[in-house]
DNA sequence: TGTACATCAGTGAACGCGCGTTCACTGATGTAC
DNA sequence: TGTACATCAGTGAACGCGCGTTCACTGATGTAC
């Protein structure tokens, strides 16, 4: 992907032609390899190719670059919870589960991305495109989890708290996940999740 | 408390007395105020007024320092959920309700102490002291989820599922709470958590 | 179809910065006799 | 009680590093006539 978008480079010895986009690409390269914290807008330079202020004619600064990879990792995990979702068919708590295990899966395939999604210090918070991605993450989640309390005859509307106790467990398990609770191997976060998660979205009252 | 520490300095213009404590309590102060990652290692040498080379002599390097502030932030984390724990009596919903507030609350009145304990990437996440000081964080919520149980009948004996589903809802709230979820006003996150946070721990099944 | 020229998207050298760590050193302490 | 000396806990200058951003510039593009 990183190949595809850096040979637009070969049309033009000096116009690269794709170069938001490559840059884009290659910050999530960085940061998948270096972690957020590890994020360098010169190293991103270097991969694309390009002098290191270049950058500056497509993002205001290094923050600019990093809310656009965060902006862009919001729709992409909107997507996943859309897409299990939608695969759950239309029993309104397996919604919620499927939700609840793309949402950890997610996260453990994309750490890094999942990482620099809550990294406000980092990122233009006010960013009304990265609100917005945001925002519709957890509106499809809200809306699974408002769903399967209907029919049991509650009336949860404007009440935050079953949604944002889904929310709240499953990103907390992504979380603790992420940072080794279940040991530091390759895979234990991942065989944990399949293992475990399951088990501990049962005690989700919902 | 800094100038406590600082103060022993007069006693010597040379040997500090407690060089080791001031430190731990200058990163603390550095951290607090910028951040984790804001912290430096000669500005916190800076603010105890000594050169930037004295702290390694108390410590291998940076990453020494701070992992001796993670191991204190989750023995006073674990004693804030014990003195919880203590004081919500014998039930043990109460109980685990009592430690998931005070969970919340420890995380938001420490922001950044909280945020450097999962910090593995700047900490040395083998030290034995910073392993023990966080199994018995989750030792203590263990013991209350597993009390709660056991008049109901059941066996949970050797699951982690309900441990880490209480676990994983408060967790998962703090973080959300701190990365700014219910706005980015002053005390938007402990006006939230005291109204939300019991409600949405009524939906912990346990 | 050809040309002038404004605009766009790059270059690459240079800036100043703060950082963690190293080094040879020295002042203070405490212990052995 | 006094002295020699090892050890401990500091100093402060220096190192090399990579960083984000700025600057004057230039090559490529595209548009107006």
């Amino acid at each position: 992907m990183s190949n595809d978008l850096n040979s637009v480079n070969i049309k033009s010895g000096y116009h690269h032609g794709a170069l938001r986009e490559a840059l884009i690409a290659a910050a999530e390269e960085v940061i998948a390899e270096r972690g957020v914290d590890g994020f360098s807008l010169r190293e991103t330079a270097r991969r694309v190719g390009v002098s290191p202020a270049a950058p500056g004619h497509h993002f205001r600064d290094a923050r600019g670059l990093l809310t656009a990879v965060a902006t862009g990792a919001f729709r992409a995990f909107g997507d996943a919870l859309e897409a299990a979702d939608r695969e759950a068919g239309r029993d309104r708590v397996a919604r919620v589960r499927a939700q609840g295990m793309a949402y950890v899966r997610f996260a453990l395939a994309n750490r890094a991305k999942f990482d620099l999604l809550w990294r406000k210090v980092l990122i233009d918070g006010t960013d009304p495109d990265y609100q917005a991605a945001g925002d519709r993450a957890f509106a499809i989640l809200d809306d699974a989890v408002r769903g399967a309390l209907a029919p049991i005859g509650q009336n949860w509307e404007g009440d935050l708290a079953p949604s944002m106790a889904a929310w709240s467990m499953v990103h907390g398990f992504a979380r603790l996940a992420m940072d080794g609770v279940f040991g530091g191997e390759d895979d234990a976060a991942e065989r944990a999740t399949e293992a475990l998660l399951p088990r501990v979205l049962d005690h989700l009252r919902i």
